[in-house]
RNA sequence: GGAGAGGUUCCCGAGUGGCCAAAGGGAGCAGACUGUAAAUCUGCCGGCGAAGCCUUCGGAGGUUCGAAUCCUCCCCUCUCCA
């Protein structure tokens, strides 16, 4: 094991605060001299198995710890999960069934051991303890913070002070986050900023119920694909880990040479040394932004894929888009009715490539649409009956082939 | 319980009887530019084989030749008072 500074080196890297790290030191030096591993909560929403690399942010942070020799306890947080961390959205979500928490979990699993190590991850639903608890325990919890604490939150507060609606059962939600680490007497809890508030409940509340408190680890957001927004599936700016090799490397390339350095920065596992060299070269142009991003998309894509898989995604990209070629598998559409002449836009609609007719004379009007490498433009002329490969914009491509 | 404000297209937000498929912004998509991009500029941005028709402005009815706009009831949110 190493030295507990030593330790404290690595947690440090790619946080945004630490809180507070002299008690995070001393827990490491406790954890060190008793030879006992620290606990790491670190909390996930059930309604989105869908891990992206926003999320693994957190969980390259838990490997690490799990590398330094400690726990990590991974909360599935079913219940909760049914308030939803607040949002402004204050409707209380449908439960999900015991099933469907049990499929998300085992999806989680395979995705998650893709970076943690299963030996030192214990996974745990937070129904398991919370849904014990009576009226009376609950209340005695609530009782324990105060309306404006509540509104202290930047949410709430937000929401308070623009005259949007709070529901009361949104402000249980930081409670019982806080009361899982109570319950598990965590060490430390891991999670992004905007978790902060959720993150010192926890604190207080084992203060509260005489426990030692957790220590913090703040890690940043990660930005998606847009490079403003936070990464998230519902705001389509995300990076799925489980996606196929080829969109995942694509996407990374589509991103902003600022926001590559920050995925860099926060998904990369090249040392820092190498990383303030990269940035560098880049300003003094001896390094080429395409090709620093070709290499992070390849990492990133090797992850997950593997190395055969990202050389190939890479090869397709530059294929594409260098080469303006094609790609090795273009997704083929039959066509039903056997009819001798096509309507374009009909076509894309029904091949799914656009979503309504109207799109389609949209996109042929502005030249976005290529049959068989030549341009389409006029929306109207049809198609003798026959195999025909479209291109849509730079990306989308579909082969027509007759039924 | 009382008084008032408000719910508009993916999001924010204008619109108070026809000129409204609804200003403006954002997001998105396409084109140009490039180093894949980003930024910028341009165009598009409910659906329909379409100069016409159909479905949209919290919900249901009604007034009117005509309703996002007026009336009635209902649902939801916010503010102040109790």
């Amino acid at each position: 094991m190493l030295q507990p500074k030593e330790q404290l080196e690595i947690i440090r890297r790619g946080v945004v605060e630490i809180l507070v790290e002299d008690e995070l030191l001393k827990k490491l030096e406790h954890s060190f001299n008793t030879n006992i591993p620290l606990k790491i909560k670190a909390g996930f929403d059930p309604t989105a198995p869908d891990i992206h690399l926003g999320h693994t942010v957190l969980l390259e942070k838990m490997r690490q710890f799990q590398d330094l020799g400690h726990e990590v306890i991974l909360i599935i947080g079913d219940l909760t999960g049914m308030i939803g961390d607040p949002t402004g959205r204050s409707e209380i979500r449908k439960p999900l069934t015991r099933d469907e928490v049990l499929k998300n979990a085992e999806t989680y699993k395979e995705q998650v051991f893709r970076i943690l190590n299963p030996e030192k991850t214990q996974i745990r639903f937070n129904s398991e303890w919370l849904e014990k608890m009576t009226p009376m325990e609950i209340i005695r919890l609530q009782a324990r913070q105060t309306v404006a604490r509540m509104l202290e939150r930047e949410d709430f507060k937000k929401r308070f002070e623009s005259h949007n609606a709070i529901g009361i059962h949104e402000f249980i939600y930081p409670l019982l986050q806080g009361y899982d680490s109570v319950v598990l007497k965590a060490d430390i809890e891991i999670g992004g900023t905007d978790q902060k508030f959720n993150l010192l409940m926890g604190r207080e509340l084992q203060q509260e119920y005489g426990q030692r408190p957790q220590a913090l680890v703040i890690m940043p957001l990660l930005e998606g694909t847009d490079g403003v927004k936070k990464m998230s599936k519902s705001l389509g700016n995300y990076i799925g880990i489980t996606e196929k090799p080829q969109d995942m490397f694509g996407k990374i390339m589509s991103v902003s040479d600022e926001l590559m350095l920050r995925y860099y920065e926060l998904l990369s596992h090249i040392s820092l040394e190498q990383l303030n060299e990269l940035k560098k070269g880049l300003k003094e142009n001896t390094v080429h932004p395409m090709e620093t991003k070709k290499s992070l998309a390849f990492e990133i894509v090797e992850r997950y894929h593997g190395r055969e898989a990202a050389l190939k995604a890479q090869e397709e990209f530059e294929h594409i888009f260098k080469d303006r070629g094609l790609p090795d598998e273009i997704p083929v559409f039959k066509l039903e009715a056997a009819e001798k002449e096509l309507w374009l836009p009909k076509i894309m609609k029904l091949s799914g490539i656009v979503k309504s007719t109207g799109e389609a004379i949209r996109l042929i009007k502005q030249g976005g649409v290529s049959v068989n490498n030549e341009k389409f433009e006029d929306p109207d002329k049809n198609l003798p009956a026959g195999e025909y490969l479209l291109k849509v914009g730079k990306r989308r491509f579909i082969k027509i082939i007759p039924g």
